[in-house]
DNA sequence: GCATGGATTTGACTTATATCAATGACCCAG
DNA sequence: CTGGGTCATTGATATAAGTCAAATCCATGC
């Protein structure tokens, strides 16, 4: 009975009908002179895989959502020691209202497609339009969850269980934005170098060579290349990260 | 230029005005009819140190605030691994509107006073009063940055390190509550056994009492009893911490 | 084709933390 | 004051993961 949401994907399959802003980040229930604030307010920034979309502390005049490719949010310790704290995926969120100054790095770890709303007309248009605070609310709390699974992961899970869990999670999520049917294998894009995903994990890249290496030998999964991943054993991957095998959802 | 948010005390010093709700949680900007309604919704229940406020899958009728005492959200594995997620001090907010059943294992690790609202009237409440949802999107953000920046350290601080920032946190919300002059050293009483400690940090309660003597040994912090200690220099023991020694918050 | 350079894998060895096992300190009941 | 219980400390040893180093893979441009 344990809290699975990270698992969870938060883009419906459905798209925004008419809506301009084609994810589902804050406009799913706006009404049209709404839609027409958010369009005026709207501008999108493009990124190649490696750069960095903002750094810890520079001032940040926008929040955005992720509309294709993925990013990456980071922590650093004086020392260098790196810790990424979120993985942003198309659909999630970037940005705090109320907050003047980036509190992480933002990376984009491949092409990165944001689409960015000036920050203060957005913070006016959450004063008049509730819904649109709501929504950010129920992502944000969502997001929580993910953090505090993550931290069980970072807590607890060995390395093998870590790296399962980490190719379980890319798997739900890029399944749930392209469904398939229950039977076909499962095949996959990591989009994360050794590097970054030993970043995500709490490991060294070694480590996560190693692990993947493992779990490939025991067959768990079938690596081609160095980033293509077919699972041909949902159930056994997730008895592999340590989860419950249900993969149940809370609500 | 880390994000601090973790160690800033979500308390404002100052008391809640003329509200019959002492804590801050939700009512700081409510009016006379709508802290009528809360005061219609809540209820308080008292907890002993040890008793569980309630499991990970129980339904979950009520939101709550602590007002008193110490209470911690657990996660668990199947074989019985254990990681504590969240720390809940007085003013803290537990529960999700909307959510049927409970995420964590909620525990008492001290005797325990929790101001509960029904959840229902608690949703439609926030409604029909949007800087109550407001204020909880506050709130969750900044447990939000808590848990990024608890994962940094579950993922890449040591024994040690975590060990100084646990001490740091406790010691920082615990002057944010009871305000003194700079100068003075500080002191604390451990709200949590070396148990609980080594649940919160991913250690084993053995390395968690070895590194707490090693600090003691190495005059970082002062130890009388097992659970009350004295701090001589706080800036020392950030430095121990792995953090910035500034300790600087973000906005 | 071939050189270049980044990403990845693999190997040998080290180390921080876990594990297993005693021992010690404190508290309360009788 | 004494015995039993809980919590905490300390010691000896094991092990998972880290570190350092080398080899391999693979994409790219010349």
């Amino acid at each position: 009975m344990q809290n699975k949401t990270l698992s969870e994907p938060r883009l419906k399959s459905t798209d925004c009908g008419d809506c301009p802003i084609r994810h589902r980040a804050v406009c799913a229930r706006c009404e049209t002179d709404e839609l027409a604030r958010l369009e005026e307010m709207k501008y999108y920034r493009s990124f190649e895989a490696g750069q960095t979309v903002i750094w810890s502390g520079d001032r940040m005049d926008f929040v955005a959502s992720v509309v294709t490719g993925i990013a990456t949010l980071t922590q650093t310790m004086e020392d260098g020691r790196r810790q990424i704290v979120g993985l942003l995926l198309p659909s999630d969120f970037v940005g705090r209202p109320g907050r003047e100054c980036a509190a992480y790095d933002v990376t984009a770890t491949t092409d990165l497609v944001m689409c960015c709303f000036r920050k203060k007309p957005f913070e006016d248009l959450m004063l008049t339009t509730p819904h649109i605070g709501q929504r950010l609310l129920e992502m944000t709390l969502d997001e929580l969850d993910a953090a505090r699974e993550w931290m069980l992961l970072l807590g607890r899970k060995t390395a093998r269980e870590k790296i399962a869990s980490l190719i379980a999670i890319i798997a739900r999520r890029h399944a749930a934005l392209a469904p398939r049917r229950e039977t076909d294998a499962v095949q996959i894009d990591l989009p994360l170098t050794r590097e970054a995903m030993s970043e995500y994990l709490g490991l060294t890249l070694e480590t996560v060579s190693r692990q993947i290496s493992a779990l490939k030998r025991d067959g768990v999964i079938v690596i081609k290349g160095k980033r293509h991943v077919t699972i041909p054993d949902f159930d056994r991957l997730l008895e592999e990260s340590g989860d419950d095998s249900d993969g149940g959802f809370l609500v």
